[in-house]
DNA sequence: CGGGTCGATGTATGCGCATACAGTCGCCGT
DNA sequence: ACGGCGACTGTATGCGCATACATCGACCCG
């Protein structure tokens, strides 16, 4: 690694101009044939690899496209971070550590990039990842904004007006996020309304439940206000009563649930349906129901939000809406090319659509369907 | 969007010259109050998010890091994809789907990425990620590696000619792979042999078990590989005898094992333990085992390998050896600065300790361990 | 009151590549 | 034999920023 080699290096080795070597990398089919063999020739053997840095300079885009999510781990402070595990130490074992492998934010967030991955390749662009975190996350994401052609952001990762400041220069898409007043940027959400109401609408309808209560999540979170609304529309079409809020409100975790669960078996007040808002708090107050001898959905039936994996070995089965992770980042990336291909394109709003899933615990699938793809 | 303002613009509306523009940004203290306040009102006015192209051309790095995966999707062809969910679509409503929401595979890369991420961000990088997938995957890499200052790669995922091509260039580090040869990267390594190892002997020391048989994975991967010398080791250790290969082979997936396990059931020559290559094989063995009413762990002891998250779920629950993927990112990330702080060092080998999760299918935790965390 | 010092700012240059434009060469048609 | 044309290749320039170095002024000391 002495020195980097360059363009310069490889032109004189391979005996032509630097001109001929860039041809040679960006459109073979105009250099003769030996020409390009002389410079691959070249390449090959000073180990030559194309500055991103330089290339992007001199064509005024860097074919990346940046990808911003917020920090689900709450570590803000590097002070924070468990100890790494280091060489040296013996195996460990231990009697069940109870603790799940990966982080259950992480886990959707994953799939969103997996999305946005695909997406990418398939029109050769490449992938960055900020996690906005720290004390200082504008810096960081501004930082991404200048290295890529276009800006894919988790919503409430990003304050407005720096999310504003960015959209100046490259395209910014904002994910399950709702439209703030005058934002120009394209919106891609999911459609957690029509979700909550197809599922609302289902127990009501197939199962005869007509005491629903929503379990909702932070008041501050919009995906739980529009799976309210969801779940109040439902109601109303029944011609049921409508709640102005949510029952009781959890944070999403299912140790919160818990308590929750706890406190509602302590009141004593079961009512035949509970709607929760997403699905660990779903989980949550199924371990609690479970353990008090309730039986779901015989006695309380149950329904979540999400479609994690846990539902699907949770006794019984959860019903659910199923969330396209995936797609969300995929149509982000492909909404970024439109935009980037043409930037007077109206701002977007995009709705992608859910499927519920009919599992146990609403009632449905009245034997355990274990046995698939045998 | 008219065109993007740079430090020429910003200086010429602050009224000062480029490299106080370029001071603003990056030594900050060296440049007067007022003119610093002078330089970021005529930012915020244009907009201007500096170029990172431009600076890391200037300064000879980009503060990025490479993270190359390999495809687990096996999606090479963009004709493979699934198609887009599109608007306008209505919300179904379906009877237990039965997929889980994540790909398996894309499980553990998520925690390695944001391990990895994490690291990085604590340095004040970014990270890229690009999955070394479709017809031409080399080029993609070497795409990669000519942007970012350090990349660390999934073992199997990038020819060895490429790789030693690109570590001319920049620092590459290998993780989960062995050392091929006469490589000279540096290698980070989860120590399957001493966790299968421990794993065994503890069936055998603390189950009395002597009858246990290993069901493998692909024979061309080295991690099952080195899981099938610890297990082996074990087994020497207590004076059993050593087989020499694995008394069958799957492929890692869940749907394999349970033909394997059909198989094994045919045959009507059960043992009483089976040590699972990965956690996918076990819990594909205990779906057969408990549909032809073997109990597990009383008449089959069954234990997996990773720790996933299904294996805490499953009844009984999985005894397995935990990953610690989180960290394989973070260490790879570690010794990519190190090495970039100081390209002589010696190629390390750094093999990551394991933990052994024992739960009910080893035979370990005889009641349920449903009431964690109340 | 001159030389020296230090802090703040400006000037000039190069980073490595893509590409517009200008040759160069061989060949064809007239 | 000459103009013209097409296929290749070389020359020159700019992309936007960091930074070494020069400059400039205020201030201090003797």
């Amino acid at each position: 690694m002495a020195k980097t080699p360059t363009v310069y290096d490889v032109a004189e080795r391979a005996g032509t101009s630097i001109a001929t070597v860039s041809r040679v990398l960006r459109r073979p089919d105009e250099v003769r044939a030996e020409t390009r063999a002389l410079v691959h020739a070249a390449i090959q053997e000073l180990g030559y690899v194309p500055s991103g840095a330089a290339r992007g300079l001199a064509a005024r885009q860097t074919g990346v496209l940046g990808l911003c999510f917020p920090d689900v781990d709450g570590i803000d402070d590097p002070a924070d971070l468990p100890a790494p595990v280091r060489v040296g130490q013996t195996v460990e074992v231990v009697t069940d550590a109870g603790q799940p492998a990966v982080h259950p934010g992480n886990l959707y967030m994953g799939e969103v990039m997996r999305g946005a991955e695909l997406e990418a390749w398939r029109t050769g662009l490449a992938v960055m990842i900020a996690v906005a975190r720290g004390a200082e996350p504008s810096a960081l994401v501004s930082d991404l904004a200048g290295r890529v052609d276009g800006l894919a952001v988790l919503s409430a990762t990003v304050p407005d007006d720096v999310l504003r400041h960015i959209a100046r220069r490259i395209p910014v898409v904002v994910m399950a996020g709702p439209r703030t007043e005058d934002d120009a940027h394209d919106h891609i959400s999911v459609d957690n309304a029509a979700g909550m109401r197809a599922l609302t609408a289902h127990l009501i309808a197939d199962h005869g439940l007509r005491e629903l209560r929503f379990i909702g999540g932070p008041a501050d979170a919009p995906d739980d206000a529009e799976r309210f609304l969801g779940y109040c529309a439902a109601l109303a079409e029944a011609g049921l009563t409508v709640p102005t809020a949510p029952a009781m409100r959890g944070d999403f975790t299912r140790d919160t649930a818990r308590s929750l669960a706890r406190q509602l078996l302590a009141d004593g007040d079961l009512p035949r349906a509970l709607v929760c808002s997403n699905d660990q708090t779903a989980l949550g107050f199924l371990d609690e129901l479970t353990a008090a001898g309730i039986e779901v959905p015989e006695r309380v039936a149950l329904t979540g939000f999400d479609g994690i994996d846990a539902g699907l070995t949770s006794v019984p089965t959860l019903t659910t809406v199923r969330q396209p992770m995936l797609e969300l980042g995929r149509a982000a990336v492909e909404r970024l090319r439109l935009r980037m291909a043409d930037p007077a394109l109206p701002p977007a709003t995009i709705n992608l659509p859910v499927r519920v899933l009919l599992r146990r615990s609403c009632g449905c699938a009245p034997t355990a369907t274990l046995a698939q793809s045998t």
